[in-house]
DNA sequence: AGTGTAGTATTACACCTGTCGTCGAGAACC
DNA sequence: GGTTCTCGACGACAGGTGTAATACTACACT
């Protein structure tokens, strides 16, 4: 499925709609949307036809309105996403990433002990403890 | 300073030569990008010429020369990137992306050890053992 | 001084995006 | 059946990007 070759925010909120939805129409969508931004429903219409042209999402017809959904999920958004911050900032380094959330102290506190759970649970999911398992 | 408002990955790849270089003239950008994809000179003299519209980077003239250098640091871009990617794809929460990261095993084995590493040097540099998550 | 030459400035153009206005066809209503 | 309402289809437009050819200009060399 085509990597969702980088979105912009706007597209991003729109196929957000339709993550958390499963499927919407155009009002739905400008309804869901609303909450940002304004948008005219010629314009959310607009998004909608330009992302299914990419093969983003797709839709079927029922009665005289479209009904979108996603063709890509959105892990599949993010890995693209990731994987290009990373390559063109991190320099392909995907720990100098996690490297740069701490240095830049865009984790809190609470965030640290709830990653290094799930780091810890990564790791060894079978009691691997080699080093101090303090606690 | 302007926060980088999301650069595509060519402007990244210009600003990196300056980040790297810390100041360059248009033919060693030409040269340092070159490695990627090759550019005319006018083409790259434009890049960043449009990159100093914005305000990221600001030249100073050597002789019939302009050496630019980057008025944004690595840091400061890298932030306003990871920033945008986890307010539009990951709702703003910064260990969903951590999350991310571990469930789509964009972590090596290696990494996962680094960054354990990292976050308990994060966590309590001076022997905390009490998760005093206080709040 | 004349002519290259190297480097910036100007202009161009196609394509994508954000935003709509308008048009045309079918559905709904009276 | 005619009028109105609703949608999608089309067309538009400004601003940004990728890419570069061309024009201008000032310094260097003969």
């Amino acid at each position: 499925m085509p990597a969702p070759e980088s979105l912009t925010p706007l597209q991003i909120a729109v196929m957000r709609v339709l993550w958390e939805g499963g499927e919407a129409r155009v009002p739905e969508v400008q309804a869901a949307l609303s909450a940002e931004r304004e948008l005219a429903p010629t314009t959310v219409a607009t998004l909608l036809k330009r992302l299914e042209k990419r093969g983003l999402v797709s839709h079927r017809t029922e009665g005289r309105q479209y009904v979108y959904r996603a063709l890509v999920d959105v892990d599949e958004a993010r890995r693209s996403a990731v994987g290009e911050l990373t390559t063109h900032l991190f320099d392909g380094d995907v720990s100098a990433l996690v490297a740069h959330l701490l240095a830049q102290h865009e984790l809190g506190p609470g965030d640290l002990a709830r990653v290094r759970a799930m780091i810890e649970d990564a790791e060894g999911p079978r009691g691997n403890e080699t080093d101090d398992d303090h606690e």
